[in-house]
DNA sequence: CGCAAGATTTTTTTCGAAATATATGACATT
DNA sequence: AATGTCATATATTTCGAAAAAAATCTTGCG
């Protein structure tokens, strides 16, 4: 039995992917007419998630001139990875404060499948970059969930799929820094050292963020 | 001459306005047909509108179930207080570092502006609640102005309003001792002081969120 | 009387087309 | 050649109605 929403709920997840993976690409007009055919909606039901995405900012939208891919630039992505921090190793902190056994399973969990999935992208196998960074995306969304704030939470979601983008659009993989950031940031949570926690994450932040400006050149 | 904006940006504004201010009370259901009546505008507009507000958190979206006021709660308020805290601190520090000779100018002006309502309030005048917490809205956005941070400034917008929800909602007036905050905050912030900034406006919004919270019961 | 199945009404969702605004190109004027 | 105006084409915005889903009401049965 397959549940199927509607199709509002499929063209805004369709879009969305497709701004973030960046198969369309920063900056592209996004012009009505041509959406109703790519993703077989009407145009009101695109209109109606074209507003969404451009509330949450993955879209521009000017006044009677139509709707943009929100387009990228170095300060953006900076003040983005400052947010980053900001919120996410606040939540970080409140999560070791807070989280019982089940936060601590969950961890456990969604390390291990990023961690198989990073020793075969290591390896060579590079094929599906999709399924890693949900991984990862499932990794620190385990290590913020038992902050206890589900405001906090939904912006930090936000945040985390802006950075996504721009870490796409340079399409390079950092290797075994990065997994190395993660496994320390692991430990550290499951052994509730706030401080190293919360440093180790900044650090994996800015580290991202300084790769992905270099090859922005 | 008169600009007036689109359909859509209008019941947008008168919405939102709406759902702040208290005319739609927190978890009235937003029945299209009714709206439609109310804000003379079409099926298709309103939608978009109130998907925008959706995903803006002042309106909740059930899959084929339509569209609610968000309801309010005790731990909602506490969220957003405490986020409003860890961003709105982090921007002043910010702004107070890089602000230059405009920063200053427009500051001076927002607090004169709001100086001047707050007195009249203090002395009965409780006609233009409105205009008041505009004058607010305006002084603490001028305080956080020069954080060179288009992304940070758009979270900070959305929580201000949600947490103006709250404020209108218990419709009591702090009084003096509120005045005397932005006075601190003000002089502080002039002074380049961080840290007396910092620590004078975290206290000014968890007392007003304590006082929320005591009249909410 | 309680409860469930079916029919009716209401509401949400989706669409296509009309109305409005912007962009493009042709043509005349300076 | 540059600029401005007007007609044409293209795109956005808005609407009302059809299709699909959910909620409500009715009826029949144990």
């Amino acid at each position: 039995m397959k549940i199927v929403g509607t199709v509002g709920s499929s063209t805004y997840e369709a879009i969305k992917r497709d701004v973030i993976f960046g198969k369309l690409s920063p900056g592209t007009k996004l012009k009505l007419g041509h959406l109703k055919e790519r993703y077989q909606a009407s145009l009101s039901t695109l209109r109606e998630t074209l507003s969404r995405l451009a509330s949450e900012g993955f879209v521009a939208a000017e006044q009677q001139r139509g709707f943009f891919v929100t387009p990228v630039s170095k300060e953006d992505l900076i003040e983005i990875a400052n947010l980053r921090v900001l919120l996410e190793c606040h939540a970080l902190e409140l999560s070791i404060s807070q989280g019982d056994a089940d936060w601590e399973g969950n961890l456990v969990a969604a390390h291990h499948k990023l961690r198989r999935m990073e020793d075969k992208m290591i390896s060579g196998d590079l094929s599906d970059k999709e399924t890693w960074k949900r991984y990862d995306w499932e990794f620190h969304l385990a290590l913020i969930q038992a902050c206890n704030s589900q405001n906090l939470l939904s912006l930090h979601a936000v945040l985390f799929d802006k950075y996504l983008r721009y870490q796409m659009l340079v399409l390079t993989y950092r290797g075994k820094e990065a997994v190395d950031e993660h496994q320390q940031i692991f430990e550290a949570a499951l052994e509730r050292n706030k401080d190293i926690a919360r440093a180790m994450l900044k650090k994996h932040i800015v580290k991202g963020l300084e790769h992905t400006l270099a090859v922005m050149e």
